[in-house]
DNA sequence: TAGAGACTATCTATCGATAGATAGGGGTTG
DNA sequence: CAACCCCTATCTATCGATAGATAGTCTCTA
């Protein structure tokens, strides 16, 4: 197996190790048995568990941000983006009941290297945005710190539907959640 | 030291490790060291980790669910009863930066034994039965399930608000978004 | 009431397993 | 040949857990 496969079959099992299970639990035994490697291979790709940790935490959040920049240059209004973007979320719980990964890394902060912290808080600054943008669509008078607080109220409720849903193994309670903050007012 | 003691230290320093670091990154050695005796002596109240892991949980939901209970108690409207909830959030992040150990809990599902996640799981009954009660004093007449979606929505809106601002050790992140999700509707 | 026996709570020492990490060798390929 | 990639082998540190011993306390009984 050429090194391109490797190392992106590092990063994708990773990936799906961190969601499920949390970082604490990302061994690099366990990576390199999944992969089909010794675990010194993935220290060849990975120096240490940070370096592995940040580029994880960085693609996650790139791929992220590429994704919300497509949907953004679709027009439409502030619920068809909200649509697509609790969808994303859901889409995660279905997959095998993962979470959001930085939403993992969240909860375990104090274990995170710094680097990984950072790329944590980069992936928040990112949506936070998005969403303050997709606001801007219905509401362009909205002042913009009100609109960006909100952004940041539907970000953090929308992790927390997934957080709570991912304890029950029960996407329903994702859905029940999320409708009920769109008819409070909360999404739009 | 006699025994009480040492079980209710363990039991408080294993708590705040938890809350601040995770499950997995739980080990009898620290938290013999920070209680001041030897990782067996732990062993010797807690004899596993799942079995210190769910005690841990329950009294935490115990605790809570007394607390709710009394506020419950006093004569009040929704939005006072929603201000002394999100006050018990807002405390864990003020001291220490902690979350509340069932939110870090559910982040670690997969990791957890079986008779920890029960716990976690009893920890958002409480929680959710404990709003619809309260948002039942401002407005009886709406139906009962439309209620508990609600209070569902609230509970997982006021988690993941403390996640986020965790991750970023900012209280006023958290501020700000409840500020929002009160602003926007969702929390009375 | 004195002593035997059991219980409590802790200790020291150690177990096998696993963690992240490293040194150095070997094969493949441009 | 040189760079790249993966390997074997090993290291130190730590994990949860257990064995066995001990000092102190409690209880029951002769």
């Amino acid at each position: 197996m050429s090194s391109p496969d490797t190392r992106q079959s590092i990063l994708s099992v990773a990936r799906k190790m961190v969601q499920s299970r949390g970082y604490s639990a990302l061994s690099f035994r366990d990576v390199a048995a999944s992969v089909g490697v010794k675990s010194a291979s993935v220290h060849y790709h990975f120096p240490t568990k940070g370096a592995l940790g940040s580029e994880l935490a960085r693609g996650y959040t790139d791929e992220m941000a590429a994704y919300l920049a497509d949907v953004l240059g679709e027009t439409a209004d502030a619920a068809a983006f909200m649509t697509k973007y609790v969808g994303v979320f859901r889409a995660a719980l279905v997959n095998e009941n993962r979470m959001c990964m930085c939403g993992v890394l969240a909860a375990e902060r104090d274990e995170l290297p710094a680097e990984v912290q950072a790329e944590v808080e980069r992936f928040a600054e990112v949506n936070v945005e998005w969403l303050g943008k997709a606001l801007e669509r219905d509401e362009p008078r909205v002042p913009l710190a009100q609109r960006q607080a909100r952004a940041l109220a539907i970000f953090a409720a929308v992790e927390g539907a997934q957080l709570i849903a991912r304890s029950r193994s029960d996407v329903a309670v994702y859905d029940q959640a999320i409708g009920a903050m769109r008819t409070a007012g909360l999404i739009p």
